[in-house]
DNA sequence: AGTGAAACGACCGTAGA
DNA sequence: TCTACGGTCGTTTCACT
């Protein structure tokens, strides 16, 4: 429901809470930090932790929020989900990477996908509920769209210390 | 600080929330769909929508949370938070690759780790400022590794639909 | 950007079905 | 597993710095 704000840079001498190049200050990657453990974490705990008023965190969260500096969700655990087997697919195209791409995103058990450089052009991570699925989905959906020319299937095996805190350890 | 609940299943005729194939009642996959629109919608808010009671919902809630089926986290944006370049490293490993997958986790710019069947043993997400860290990293930290055979650099040149709604769209 | 205070709304534990 | 309810705590708004 929530749009990007847009941004006017107001420049009246107000010290903003993210430079230009989108790092943030002190005081945010700790409420940051702390919203990664718990995104229900009231705004009133936090500023005792960090030393602020509970209507400064809250401004303070607001604002990330709708700049797209993050967001607080809830994250499914694939496998409790019913998800046992999870892969990441090697894409090479030879026909409009754009077409495929935008193929690719309609498709329910795919859930993002990366336009690359390397020998392959698009990653995709696929999800299925079990072998027999997997292979379904992979050879019946995916291999017939136009302008694939190769998969190659990295199945997992296990997942390691799956982590949403980029930038903020 | 939680630990997965243990769960002896009690026979005793009430219907269960979880199948024993991980997947979620009707009710829960709801709460769920909306908790992934927001993870900080109240739990009020969400029993008016799917006619619960607030008490009902923060239950049911709670004990997805204390079963491991879901996380409410925030979720950072990488760009935002001046990191400009991600990438894929498919890794070949001629060594212990439970010794390498544990070198790997304890660099700061990774933020998973796969283990994989199919060309490669491992898949890491990489993350880093800008091309130069993003060489250093792979060159001097992850190439140094004992038992690291190959590796593999796929850049991200754009991230589509990154979502984080397994099995509940 | 931040604080503090008052009114309101959400959350939590528990009793009862 | 649900609802109802009362006590406590969190959130919101606003005037002030």
């Amino acid at each position: 429901m929530k749009k990007k704000q847009s941004i006017v840079s107001s420049d009246q001498g107000n010290e903003s809470q993210t430079t230009h190049e989108g790092t943030l200050d002190a005081i945010n990657k700790r409420i940051v930090a702390l919203l990664q453990e718990d995104g229900r974490r009231s705004y009133v705990s936090i500023g005792k932790e960090i030393g602020l008023s509970e209507a400064a965190v809250r401004l303070r969260v607001q604002k990330m929020l709708d700049d797209g500096v993050m967001q607080i969700v809830a994250v499914t655990n694939p496998m409790e989900m019913g998800f046992r087997r999870q892969a990441m697919v090697g894409i090479t195209v030879d026909g409009d990477i754009e077409y495929v791409a935008q193929k690719l995103k309609d498709i329910r058990q795919i859930d993002y996908i990366i336009i690359t450089a390397g020998r392959f052009d698009i990653l995709a991570e696929v999800f299925a509920e079990d072998d027999e699925s997997m292979l379904e989905l992979v050879n019946r959906q995916i291999r017939k769209i136009d302008g694939i020319d190769r998969t190659e299937l990295f199945t997992y095996m296990r997942l390691e210390s799956q982590r949403y805190d980029w930038g903020v350890r």
